[in-house]
DNA sequence: GTTAGCACTCTCAATGTTGGAGTGCTAATT
DNA sequence: AATTAGCACTCCAACATTGAGAGTGCTAAC
């Protein structure tokens, strides 16, 4: 869509002011407020334009108007001008990450998401990282009590994983360094994802005498690779009750929930498209979730090894300060790839 | 306080009606509702005394009449008759704990609390377990790389608390493996608060030159002694934007800050008498923090071992549903022991 | 001691009323 | 031909106004 540059202009003061005041623009105060060079009556017209093409809405007659979501793509895509960070804040930032006492991911996650909802004022997101892509580290089973014990998966990246399993009690506790000494020698080093339902089968033939115990090992580790498992971590849920689009208890409420759900915010997140380098923003109706449909998503990737492992988002209301959550969000990960 | 049986009998009636429509009770509909054999007239001279006592509250002139705190406690005190549960309100409860699965400690709350949250349609709150109280079961110690290893502390209770440590680089897997056997027997059996830093003094000599290694080694049991450590288990909690009043979104926003804050969950929930026996309720501003002093508290604790580990609530308006929510609680509790 | 009757109070919801902000259209201006 | 001034019109939001309903307190009768 090709617009003049007179309607650009507009569109982005338009957008800019909503974004500010959240409320309606009229044709005045935006010639007052910005240096368009055109008296009221010429931006009326342009803005009727706007609104024929779909880039503009106005609440009723005799309002003035506020972006459409093809508004603020539009904003989003072309108009949009990337913003620097405040001194203060970028030293927030490096702050963050100086600690030497961040060395579980699960900290620097928490950590993390508390600090993207403190500079944006939104609500962060994070998916928490892919056990998929990262290596096997080590496997060990500390007895508990006579028929039980725990089982602690180790990845490389430092993630680590629990969960008690009973064990048989034909078995002595020789033969259970054995067999954790076996799985250690055949799974070292490997992604994952590597464990193929292949490599579980031969194991299995192997130690076909243990199997009870072995299939609540390997349940373990497939609940490992389901998706849907991956843990979202929340920052600053209550911020977004600040913002005058949430005077509504029915949508604070709907909200809410879905912050209850982690199946489905990890869906939220998951990025569809996987080749996407950067940021992808997604704007109101565009996330699937009904109960998002009047907000928007700035998301990003980010690594801590050489894979990907997870993504980072921040949500607020499709009238949300794109730039400068954009700005934050890219400083935030460029700092947190570098640990 | 004495009250003549006709009070107390008004009292309750308007208590009762009261948790249940949410709207100030007059002295017709109580006259009509409940089998008084009383006038309208007569009623509302009895008022005015329950008033005047301070058990009635009267919104404005020529409104109906609501409980004062005075007067919930009174209820909850003299006035209340236990509830017996729905049929299938006990079935649930029955049902939620049949599974096998339910291992860990950490995964029986968290299941716990969804429970007590849909049964009562309030917001369900666990302390979780005292690590402080538990037997200590054993410790092991998994290399991550070169410098790091996983500490992992189990305690009898199938309680699991883990932690990334540093590794002096000058020791060996031998050495190492040496100095977690001598620690495991050192330690065995004890309950974690027998650790005392006594105790430690004394392993430090013996291992003086592993000093570094073992500060952090009880860095980690000293975290779990601390009271404020202890985590805070939340169900439910949207549920109380259901209750008429928090349409202020004001309320809401204060509650649901409150409910990010651990720490602050903790001191609500930590008993302040300790020798109570069973169920113990908190009416509005008999609890300390500012924010829940237009809710009431009903909680209790549980034990999973021989000693009191847990405490278990449940948060509602004032207005609550005591009876109900005693009876829930109750039963919860006492499922939840039988494990 | 209890009750009927009644005037009075207060809230809530529905219904005007008013002013301001903003529009679209038309005609004048550049 | 594009821009602008002028003007009638629309709609909302905020504020009063009103009337019905629910409930009270008081007095006098039972």
């Amino acid at each position: 869509m090709v617009l003049s540059e007179r309607k650009k202009h507009i569109l982005l003061a338009v957008v800019t002011d909503y974004i500010k005041t959240a409320q309606p623009v009229g044709s005045r105060t935006l010639a007052r407020r910005y240096k368009i060079g055109l008296s009221p009556a010429t931006i009326r017209n342009e803005m009727a334009d706007l609104e024929e093409l779909g880039f503009l809405i106005q609440p009723h007659t005799s309002a003035g108007r506020i972006p459409s979501q093809k508004g603020y793509r539009y904003y989003v895509d072309d108009l949009m001008e990337a913003t620097d960070l405040k001194e203060e804040e970028r030293a927030k930032i490096s702050q963050a990450y100086e600690f030497e006492k961040l060395k579980e991911i699960e900290e620097i996650i928490k950590h993390t998401s508390n600090l993207l909802s403190l500079l944006t004022n939104y609500t962060a997101l994070i998916l928490g990282p892919q056990l998929k892509k990262s290596a096997f580290k080590k496997l060990q089973i500390m007895p508990v009590d006579q028929r039980r014990g725990l089982l602690v998966l180790v990845a490389d990246t430092g993630f680590v994983k629990s969960k008690v399993i009973n064990l048989p009690h034909t078995l002595s506790p020789g033969e259970l360094n054995r067999i954790v000494s076996y799985l250690n020698m055949r799974l070292e080093g490997l992604t994952i994802d590597k464990i193929t339902s292949k490599l579980i089968v031969e194991l299995r033939r192997d130690l076909y005498h243990h199997i009870q115990f072995l299939e609540e090992t390997f349940t373990l580790l497939e609940e490992s690779l389901a998706e849907d498992e991956r843990r979202v971590f929340l920052g600053g849920t209550t911020n977004i009750l600040n913002q005058p689009e949430f005077g509504d208890i029915e949508k604070v409420k709907s909200l809410l929930s879905l912050f209850e759900q982690n199946s489905l915010l990890a869906s939220l997140l998951s990025r569809p498209v996987a080749g996407v380098e950067g940021i992808v923003i997604k704007i109101g109706r565009e996330n699937i979730l009904e109960e998002v449909q009047e907000c928007s998503l700035v998301m990003a990737t980010y690594c801590l090894g050489k894979e990907v492992v997870g993504t980072i988002g921040v949500l607020g209301p499709t009238r949300m300060d794109y730039a400068k959550t954009v700005a934050v969000v890219e400083q935030v990960v460029s700092h947190l790839e570098r640990l």
